[in-house]
DNA sequence: CTTTCCCATCAGGAAAAACCTGATTTCTTG
DNA sequence: CAAGAAATCAGGTTTTTCCTGATGGGAAAG
């Protein structure tokens, strides 16, 4: 009897020890190993060659995101699930554009990533609420539907500068006097740094530059 | 022979099933509950009288510090264990100064948090690199910090709600329409927070709300 | 060597929000 | 009952925001 080989990757080990327990009962899957850590999902892989990889995004020094393009790159023959916390949805996109196999979320009933798991095996994909569809028209009507880091990335240096300040609470006319340029200029950037980081609010950009160490809170 | 009755609160059902799963061996504790949003956890807390919460911090609607804030105020004699994730440690300080009995994380040895339970059960603490002594050093050298705290708790309850709201990106008309009250009594109020927490802007505001667990970034 | 694109710079003007002061009502608390 | 806090709203001035348009410089592409 063929078992199908699967590997785990998460940093928290009560998910793994979920995942083993649940798996338990079922004689045809087998885990093979698991790792905790972003950088050994593709050394583990080459090494157990699993036939499923189930890992979260959010993992120390290499993202799930990362992991997952390393691996469809090196080992496109492994099927990726993901499983991961709601509140990570801005990374998706960007996983659909790797080709994943599913996705599930760590607040659904567990028996959802058991379901997958035998989706994927069957050759099909398992995205549960994430409508590929819905995903799909999204990907292609927006060219530049970048990740939030590679956004900030593309700011160029005078509104990496400016974002900076902003979201550290420095208001248009300080900023303005601080670089010597009229008010108008700043505020010319602040429009277009909405623009480049896709928010609408002051607040908005707040958050989103101390949740990626811009300043901090 | 008594059963110590533990409710758990997390919104990623693999973790609770894990901790389940966990327990199973364990014929002196009982999971009495199980609630996926912070808003459930006092009425659920008041309803099943726990020996023991398990907590993670992030939750949907109420943050676990607002959570435990509550618990701590209206059911002082429940022990909370935090359970979380290592990324989240910004509100670990203000955690400890609400009394939490325990803390541990996810990426640990589940079998730590069996560790914790039989600890806090003892009439101890449990906290295992987070070293509440330096904790303290770090509590009391930060006076600042624990003014910010009072600040925000002598706001009014419609004070704190519309505090909450602005610090999370809504506008004044968009609050005063979900208030069903007139946008200039926002303004208002917003006024008197600002000096109450003794902030300039709206980025300050916000920042001070990551900081203390009332929104996350 | 143009043409195109991005960058940095600034301005105008309508709309929105901020700022501060004053005011009423209800409810609690000493 | 008087004092005070809480919640409600308005007026009017000042400031900021929002969006559009525009210019010149430089780099990359054709």
């Amino acid at each position: 009897m063929h078992k199908y080989k699967i590997l785990l990757a998460d940093d928290h080990k009560v998910v793994t020890a979920g995942i083993r327990s649940l798996m338990q009962r079922r004689t045809d899957l087998c885990i093979v190993g698991e790792v905790g850590d972003g950088a050994d999902v593709l050394p583990k892989t080459c090494e157990l060659k699993p036939d499923i990889v189930i890992m979260d995004i959010s993992m120390p020094h290499v993202s799930g995101v990362e992991a997952a393009q390393a691996l469809a790159e090196h080992c496109p023959q492994v099927k990726i699930i993901i499983y991961t916390m709601h509140s990570d949805p801005r990374f998706i996109l960007e996983l659909f554009r790797t080709g994943i196999a599913g996705l599930v979320m760590k607040e659904e009933d567990p028996q959802e990533l058991i379901a997958a798991v035998d989706c994927v095996l069957a050759g099909g994909t398992a995205f549960g609420k994430y409508n590929p569809q819905r995903m799909v028209s999204q990907l292609l009507q927006s060219t530049a539907d970048v990740s939030e880091t590679e956004r900030i990335q593309e700011l160029s240096p005078r509104e990496a500068e400016i974002f900076k300040a902003l979201a550290d609470g420095h208001s248009i006319k300080h900023i303005a006097l601080e670089l010597h340029i009229s008010p108008k200029t700043v505020e010319t950037h602040k429009y277009n740094i909405f623009d480049k980081l896709h928010v609408e609010t002051l607040t908005e950009l707040t958050k989103l530059a101390i949740r990626h160490g811009v300043i901090l809170a």
